[in-house]
DNA sequence: TGGTTGTTTCAGAATGTTTTGAAACCAACG
DNA sequence: CGTTGGTTTCAAAACATTCTGAAACAACCA
């Protein structure tokens, strides 16, 4: 055996074994285990696949494989590629890690606290005004209105952020990422 | 039937939908939604309150109470107090949704992003060394190296600004982020 | 100590999510 | 058209998580 074969098979245990770790995180980035390692695997081996050298590397069906890479095409983190002369449909990996954050980060803030802003919103315009009443359920009125500004102002922070650091133009996050963490002391 | 005892019942009203829109979040913080629940419950009422209390209000069983309960206080965002002649346990919400978001990042990233970097390392250092073989197969663990270390430094750059600005002393995050939307154009 | 009150545990039940595999579908080509 | 190569869908099965309720435990008090 050449040392190339050799190291070959090392290259394709290290890419298994940061296929599962990514896996495992799954859960914490909000998709399931499947979408993470597929994603996983288009990311470390770099190289565009189809869907059936995925399925056979990951050990999965068919079905399983096709939704998996639907859901990360329209998560925007893979892209869909074609071979000349070969009609299957390939798919790549961002192989830029910051973009790939931008992007999960976009998903979830458009898919979790967008909705839940509105929401909050909601609840808030449906909340009793403390115009009348005794003093003590006037104030009690009143700190519930607070509590409830509290979050939305954070949310509306945390919106505002991540628009203009993560979604549309460019490096900002990475920039001021480096930035903030070289304040050193 | 007085004004407050109206106001009251439209309280009780806003506070449940509060709590159920942020049990829907709960998947998107890796906790149960219980737990959100029981979290949203003290945030909103902004009072201690006991565990057959929170039983009674979400509804639930008492197991269910008490293993969120203690979840809650593990993560660090609610503590437990208690009543001058009352035997049982209270406990609160952190009322400072910053500090509160602080704990969740500072949880998650040491349950999440610890445990990953720590299994990256290994698989750097196990992979191959692009040190021989033919001229295509190192430049095949070259870009294998590359990718794997573009991540390790991303996530190192991750923990080192949730370090800086999520845990220890202060409102970092607070100043920097109201900074950071500041910057406007 | 025995009784009372409050908390935790845990096996099994209920519920929710993911995966499979086969059938339906679709587009291109001869 | 009808066949071929490829992709998507979806009901049912496998799996995983969460919840219940009753029993065990612990702390306090008289």
């Amino acid at each position: 055996m050449g040392a190339d074969a050799e190291h070959m098979q090392k290259l394709i245990e290290a890419q298994d074994r940061f296929v599962a770790s990514w896996g495992q995180m799954a859960g914490a980035w909000g998709i399931s285990r499947t979408m993470a390692e597929a994603h996983a695997l288009l990311y470390i081996t770099g190289r565009p696949m189809n869907t059936d050298e995925i399925m056979d590397r990951l050990q999965i069906s068919r079905g399983n494989a096709s939704m998996s890479i639907r859901a990360l095409v329209d998560w925007g983190i893979i892209s869909r590629t074609h071979k000349r002369g070969d009609r299957k449909e390939y798919f790549e990996a961002d192989q830029d890690v910051w973009s790939m954050f931008r992007s999960i980060v976009r998903e979830r803030m458009k898919r979790e606290v967008e909705p839940l802003l509105a929401t909050l919103f909601e609840i808030r315009d449906a909340s009793p005004a403390p115009d009348e009443g005794s003093d003590a359920a006037q104030e009690d009125l009143l700190a519930h209105q607070r509590r409830l500004d509290e979050m939305l102002t954070f949310l509306q922070t945390m919106e505002r952020l991540s628009h203009r650091f993560i979604s549309p133009s460019g490096s900002g996050l990475e920039l001021a990422a480096q930035l903030l963490t070289g304040l050193d002391r």
